[in-house]
DNA sequence: TTGGGAGTCATACTAAAGTACCAAAACCAT
DNA sequence: ATGGTTTTGGTACTTTAGTATGACTCCCAA
């Protein structure tokens, strides 16, 4: 938010600037009117351009935002989010036990909690579903 | 492409028309120079900002296309392709195996060699190998 | 025409995954 | 402080998943 402000700010003296120029160079006669003005509208389509490319970038980054709302619906715990990520992240409960360090058996409580929130049979399933309800990236 | 050319074009002449108009406004003292030059700004910067948001858009909505070599070199057949992708939709062995007409221990067979190929232990691994990879649909 | 890849299937395993049920800490809000 | 949720963990069991191996058919290119 903070550098929309700037970048916009940034815009209007240049604005300002462009337009004193403008000014200068028609009186004195050094250059003609319509090469200012074209330089000008061209000068500011790049900068939409550019500011609009890096807007949709960032969104594209982080690809599909979650929906915590959608998380919180379901019923789904904090812990069991952790694994539900760690299980799209292709990994054994063995695993994700090691990595968040707890029992297995612990994992196969969260996850078969997981399935009957998310209304799967498998945990490939629920992969398949988390993504679709946009919980987990894709 | 086609599309790009009349845009373009009509920027061009949408330049021209506007330039026109700012000399005969300035001359003719009806509106003053900085407001014209403000305007013109302010319209290209618009139009940068709305050609580049089709643009992007169109590449997101496209969202990923499968990357028919990769799966190629990697050597996977027609067949495991098509079970990759059930397995990604969350389908158990015997889904699949009913799905495509055959037995499950074929499919447990086509899992195998995929799991070999993607170099992964489990098919949620192979899941995430092969989106990672943009061979199957995110 | 023949060797090799692709696809099919089976058997017999082992290893994960998932279910059911229970229970005890831990945490948090009233 | 107390009740409800979360997190944790165990046992015992069933179901899938995955491996290994071998075998048969079909098709296609050398």
């Amino acid at each position: 938010m903070k550098k929309t402000v700037f970048v916009f700010s940034s815009l209007i003296v240049a604005l300002l600037v462009l337009f004193k120029f403008s000014k200068y160079s028609y009186v004195s006669g050094d250059v003609s009117l319509e090469i200012v003005i074209a330089v000008i509208a061209i000068v500011f389509f790049i900068i939409g351009v550019y500011i609009n490319k890096r807007t949709l970038q960032k969104e594209k980054l982080s690809s599909i935002s979650i929906d915590y709302k959608k998380i919180e619906q379901l019923g789904i715990s904090k812990r069991e989010y952790e694994v539900l990520v760690q299980i799209s992240d292709g990994l054994s409960n063995k695993e994700i036990a090691d990595k968040l360090f707890v029992s297995e058996s612990t994992i196969k409580t969260h996850v078969s909690s997981l399935l009957v929130k998310l209304d799967a049979k498998r945990r490939t399933q629920a992969i398949q579903k988390a993504k679709a309800l946009q919980i987990i990236a894709i």
